[in-house]
DNA sequence: GCCAACGTTGGC
DNA sequence: GCCAACGTTGGC
């Protein structure tokens, strides 16, 4: 099993509207940058977990979790490229939000590549260690 | 609102 | 194929 981070902006799309959806399913759609394509089309799998984040807010960070249900779904085909989404479903809130400032402090945390500078890759992946340590830290 | 860090587009 | 200009994302 592996796991990865989804950005989205709350104020468009959060955990909480995933949790109201029936049966808690939504398709992660709208990707369009070429090495996210690639993640959901080649490696992200069934079984997988994801990181729910929200960006471009005043203090952006992990809301809770998610289970990859299906992944390389074909969304949409244009011109000679096809582009693809996966199926996600709630799984878990947070109690406790982990801002991207506490990511960056923490010693563990801060080489994930959602803390490095510049970085806009909407779906990236994330090591166990990194997972586990973030669960941990929102139980707290 | 600013700007860094890309990705995309289009002229050559 | 190169690269300048432009557009977008996203943190601050």
């Amino acid at each position: 099993m592996a796991f990865w981070l989804f950005k989205s902006e709350p104020y468009v799309f959060n955990i909480d509207d995933l949790a109201n959806r029936p049966k808690q399913i939504e398709p992660w759609n709208g990707v369009r940058n070429y090495q996210a394509r690639n993640m959901l089309r080649d490696h992200i799998k069934k079984g997988d977990q994801a990181f729910f984040y929200y960006s471009s807010i005043p203090a952006p960070g992990v809301a809770g979790i998610m289970d990859i249900l299906q992944s390389g779904v074909v969304e949409e085909t244009q011109n000679n490229t096809t582009w693809y989404m996966a199926y996600v479903r709630f799984k878990k809130k947070f109690s406790r939000f982990i801002t991207l400032e506490e990511i960056k402090a923490h010693p563990k945390l801060k080489t994930m590549q959602v803390a490095r500078r510049g970085n806009r890759l909407s779906i990236t992946p994330v090591t166990k260690e990194e997972w586990h340590i973030i669960l941990k830290l929102s139980l707290g």
